[in-house]
DNA sequence: CCTCTTTTCGGAAATTAATTACGTAATAAA
DNA sequence: TTTATTACGTAATTAATTTCCGAAAAGAGG
């Protein structure tokens, strides 16, 4: 057995031959397409072979691997061994999990050339994929503070403006549920009015994607002179978040269609739907009745299934 | 080489001897749970072996999983065998994307014992398999179609009620962009005049979950007379779809969270980005001088980024 | 309770796949 | 041109998986 002093050596060994790091969290197939100008020969054939379909490489064995990126099998083995895994399986199992998580590409903006059989996918893959992102680092306890003060409320504004409008409609929808008055408003005088009107017990609720928005900033303020909670769900470093007691930070990377925000609302519904089953969870067993009526309220305006 | 016929009477054996059909979507972990109870001996072992720690089972050999679970090596490949498997490697990488799919339960609604760390993570996980699944079928060419009205299109009208008002007013938000006259509306009476004043050129876009709300349906028969096109978003076999010139079938599987819509307006959601996306695509790239105009229109609304 | 049938399961051989060792060719450096 | 280094493939080795077959266990019928 070497002693450890060996081991590193080895290790140093290794990393001077080229082994590219990578972090568990990295997708392999886009560490591969970003690492592909710096491989060598046979490398870069395995590369290749392997990104031009990569369903298919996991399924394959070396040698069939080998024979399709017209290499020898030990040259697939050193190219496992340079991405950091332990060998040609081990290789397999890292791909096939980059593969399940879906998103191809980490995050592609849809591009002029693309046609019907790849831009909804990738918009589909952002979507995922910020979705994804979120869970990893969900703000738990800004969740539960703003649950708490939601549950307690008194009366419950959601604000937002543009895309986030749209957002605070949907809250509405979800929010009235709970007795307490909600109410949405995309006036700026209006915002700025109900706002100055707080009192103890009613919680502003702001919803933004940058949390920069005058408008909503001012407004906040406006709310935080007054006995009020003011709640955000925003981007931790804002004005907006500054001016709140409660920031529900959402952190959506910057949507990568530059004209229109996408996945960033995505993230703030689900959040949205997370404040609301936790107030429900908050109200008790006993409060279902309560909401399955609301929900029967609908049947008659539908027809009936066949 | 076996004639057709054998190969039908070899998959009827196979059948019979209780291969578990699993259908490619379905999450492997959770269909372990679920037939856990009709295992036998040994095939229980290994199914508790997996699940009790699925994560490692995805790097171990058959040998040390054999061991493991208390059995032989043949026991642990008959076992992979009857899940579809063609051995154990390819039930190893089954596992590992399922793993990676994140999302180990296929689909878990929220219940009065989770706490802040489960129900959270509950939902998030609902909304990725909903968008999962979303992806896997795409009405790819009901979306051409529906691009292709969109892009023609006079003027755009989009419906909804309830939930689905939020996501047409999102809608809104969106389209406007295009140089076409977008508009949303909720009173069912604004409904019915505006189908019925329906003209060549005009796009009646009718979103809705369940595709049986009366007072929509009603429109649409309303729009249907006209010269107008109608297009929906919302599920296939439906009063809605059935008045539709073009149908986006949405069939989410039915949200879990029994009080609330969830998932479905979700998915909605990104496929009216896809549809913005493929009129901005239709457009050409000409035209994304005029969407960065509109964009920065909104600078000077902002708190400049420090 | 016994016998026969069916199913379950593991041992060992056979097969297949992956890895290592080593040598040659190619390339870069001296 | 020589030497050193890296790149790559052949062949040998090792490891892993699968198949085959028989023994044991569980059920079915008498």
């Amino acid at each position: 057995m070497c002693p450890p002093i060996c081991f590193e050596a080895q290790f140093v060994t290794f990393l001077r031959q080229g082994a590219i790091c990578m972090t568990s969290e990295t997708n392999l197939l886009s560490l591969l397409e970003r690492q592909l100008p710096s491989l060598n020969k046979s490398e870069s054939k395995v590369a290749q072979a392997i990104l031009q379909n990569p369903e298919n490489a996991t399924r394959s064995s070396i040698a069939s691997l080998a024979t399709l990126a017209g290499v020898s099998e030990p040259s697939v083995n050193r190219f496992c061994k340079k991405f950091g895994a332990t060998g040609f399986p081990d290789f397999k199992l890292r791909l096939a999990r980059s593969l399940a998580s879906g998103v191809r590409y980490v995050s592609r903006a849809v591009e002029f050339s693309d046609d019907i059989n790849t831009f909804p996918r990738k918009l589909f893959d952002n979507a995922i994929s910020a979705l994804m992102t979120a869970r990893e680092d969900l703000p738990l306890a800004a969740i539960e503070r703003a649950v708490d003060h939601i549950a307690q409320a008194r009366r419950v504004f959601f604000f937002g403006l543009g895309t986030s409008a749209a957002v605070a409609r949907d809250a509405e929808h979800k929010f009235f549920r709970f007795n307490v008055p909600v109410s949405t408003h995309e006036d700026p005088m209006m915002l700025r009015m109900l706002s100055a009107s707080g009192g103890v017990g009613d919680v502003f609720f702001f919803i933004s994607h940058t949390g920069r928005t005058r408008v909503l900033v001012e407004a906040a303020e406006l709310a935080r002179q007054t006995e009020a909670t003011v709640v955000s769900l925003t981007h931790e470093d804002s004005p907006l978040a500054a001016q709140s007691h409660c920031c529900i930070n959402v952190d959506v990377e910057e949507d990568t269609d530059q004209y229109m925000p996408m996945t960033s609302r995505l993230v703030q519904l689900v959040i949205l739907d997370v404040l609301a089953s936790g107030v429900t969870l908050r109200r008790g067993e006993s409060f279902t009745p309560y909401l399955a009526r609301i929900k029967d309220s609908l049947k008659d305006t539908r027809f009936p299934t066949s």
